[in-house]
DNA sequence: GTCTTTGTTGGCAC
DNA sequence: AGTGCCAACAAAGA
């Protein structure tokens, strides 16, 4: 689930409810998700308050009101909840406020790490998180990809090349664009590779502004198309299923070259 | 029980 | 060096 629309709908929740109120206890339930020591965690942030909910790729970057910035990312699956009451079902980390409200890093497979710096720039040059795809400029795309190698959906994927991408968004980067995935990026031409920027940034708006649900993707999408025996948006032939190092991708073969 | 699934990393082959 | 593939990590649903 979580790739940049999804992470970008959570920071927006976060933005919204969880700044500006004293974190008064953070409980870990999974010791697995503390990728900086509950203790760290804990004693980073107890008594202060997030001020921002910053977005990186599909990293969550919660600076606070001491010198450090909690970083979450969220794994295969998992999203934020924002309640009182009840800890909801695969809470793995919960950040209890003195308003009597929490909030909850839900991760039920356990792929997700919490992260304690005091660096955003430092951390992100250690996990080696490439520029956030919505925050890069026409020209500074062209510079980094005409000197990428590779099929052009495992660049679109490499998080260190362009940072928020995944196996979902990749399809329907390819999709709009026409390309197919195994096409190599570096036999694109240049009027090519700027139909690629533009398809990536399309992609990602549309997707954040229909709040990253599936279901509710525009009719041309072909996200909620991806089952064998659906049909392409736009031709009305077959989707066709491949698969790259081990994971699946859906495309159309005759509208993507 | 088997296969597949959204992310990332590390090992191996080329 | 960089690219691709696979396994592993977890757990749930088909």
């Amino acid at each position: 689930m979580p790739e940049l629309p999804d992470v970008e709908i959570f920071r927006r929740t976060a933005e919204t409810h969880a700044l500006n109120q004293a974190i008064e206890a953070v409980e870990i339930d999974d010791q697995k998700v503390a990728a900086s020591s509950p203790q760290n965690l804990s004693e980073s942030l107890r008594g202060y308050w997030f001020t921002e909910a910053k977005r990186r790729g599909k990293y969550l970057l919660m600076p606070t009101s001491g010198e450090t910035v909690l970083v979450m990312h969220f794994g295969m699956t998992g999203w934020l909840e924002y309640n009182q009451g009840d800890k909801p079902g695969y809470a793995k980390a919960t950040f209890n406020y003195t308003n009597g409200y929490s909030l909850h890093f839900i991760n039920p497979r356990k792929l997700g790490r919490l992260y304690i710096t005091d660096d955003i720039e430092a951390f992100c040059q250690y996990m080696k998180a490439g520029p956030d795809a919505l925050a890069l400029k026409e020209d500074a795309f062209m510079e980094r990809a005409q000197k990428k190698k590779g099929m052009i959906k495992s660049a679109l994927m490499d998080q260190s090349f362009i940072s928020g991408i995944g196996n979902i968004y990749s399809d329907e980067i390819c999709f709009q664009a026409g390309f197919h995935p195994k096409t190599k990026i570096n036999d694109l031409s240049e009027i090519q590779l700027v139909r690629l920027f533009h398809a990536m940034n399309d992609v990602l708006q549309t997707a954040i502004e229909h709040h990253a649900i599936p279901e509710k993707m525009p009719a041309h999408f072909i996200i909620p198309r991806r089952k064998e025996g659906e049909y392409c948006p736009r031709c009305g032939g077959a989707i066709k299923k491949d698969k790259r190092s081990g994971r699946g991708f859906y495309f159309c073969p005759h509208c993507q070259e």
